[in-house]
DNA sequence: ATTATACCCCGGTTTTTTACTGGGGTTTGT
DNA sequence: ACAAACCCCAGTAAAAAACCGGGGTATAAT
């Protein structure tokens, strides 16, 4: 199970948006993209995405760039997950129609186990993904030395 | 999340094959894809993974056809995935190369999402499925009573 | 031995999804 | 007014998933 691109940059911007949460200031796009070396054109999509998901707000015009639209301890990253790949696509329903008792069964199982995944993903919030960084990078310098 | 056709087809043709071990006779890939309404000749491929994956055994010539290479109740699903998918792609591992910090975290954390995913897929066999299956025809003839 | 059966190997094709790009419009601060 | 940014839509390229076909090989039955 891979993690597609898509999760990974909208991630990886999120960190950025969460990381100068405090300040208020909004972050454009190019910024981003380019902090995070990607494309930005495509960035531009997986951030109109969140923000159609609610997850961040976006200011138009000079000046302007995207902010969380809530505290990043309050974003988990199956909110995420869930508003890219579709609700659906986290937690698959096993639709009644069910071709076969084996398909449906074979289904459950495969619901549960995403369950499980969703769970983890749903315990960290974006908060929680930036203090591992700042962490990470406490750790470095220490190597460093 | 959507489970891949492939692991579908898979696990429905190791769900024959478990039905039929007590028997001992090999199935056909032919009956096994008539029954479970899988294109045969995509099921053949699939059946040389699991052979070359050392999930089943099968007799050449006429009179030929698959077995499972062990019992039922000792095929956890996740040696199923990870024959099909290969192991790293059930447990991505996270390239020392890492990029950035940022990645790497968001790694660890996906990483331990599938860690819980297959857990889950580690604690029910064939024999479950089978198992499930059966009382759930059980419940069909009751309620159509 | 011959023959029919059924797996084996390998490669190609089609379809779907993912990742990415481009053009032209709209809002907004200076 | 104008430049900086987002907005919308549509297309393309590349990769993966699903599927198909041909010719070969082992094996059981006759």
């Amino acid at each position: 199970m891979e993690l597609s691109c898509k999760s990974e940059y909208a991630i990886l911007a999120l960190l950025e948006l969460a990381a100068s949460y405090q300040s208020g200031e909004p972050l454009q796009i190019r910024q981003i993209a380019a902090q995070q070396d990607i494309p930005d054109r495509y960035l531009e999509q997986l951030l109109a995405t969140l923000r159609r998901g609610g997850l961040v707000k976006s200011q138009r015009g000079a000046k302007g760039g995207y902010v969380l639209a809530r505290e990043p301890w309050k974003i988990p990253l199956l909110d995420v997950f869930s508003c890219l790949e579709g609700l659906d696509a986290a937690v698959p329903e096993l639709d009644s129609s069910a071709k076969t008792i084996e398909r449906s069964v074979i289904q459950e199982v495969w619901q549960e186990a995403c369950q499980a995944a969703n769970l983890v993903l749903q315990k960290y919030t974006l908060q929680d993904l930036c203090e591992q960084r700042t962490a990470r990078r406490q750790m470095d310098i220490m190597y460093y030395i």
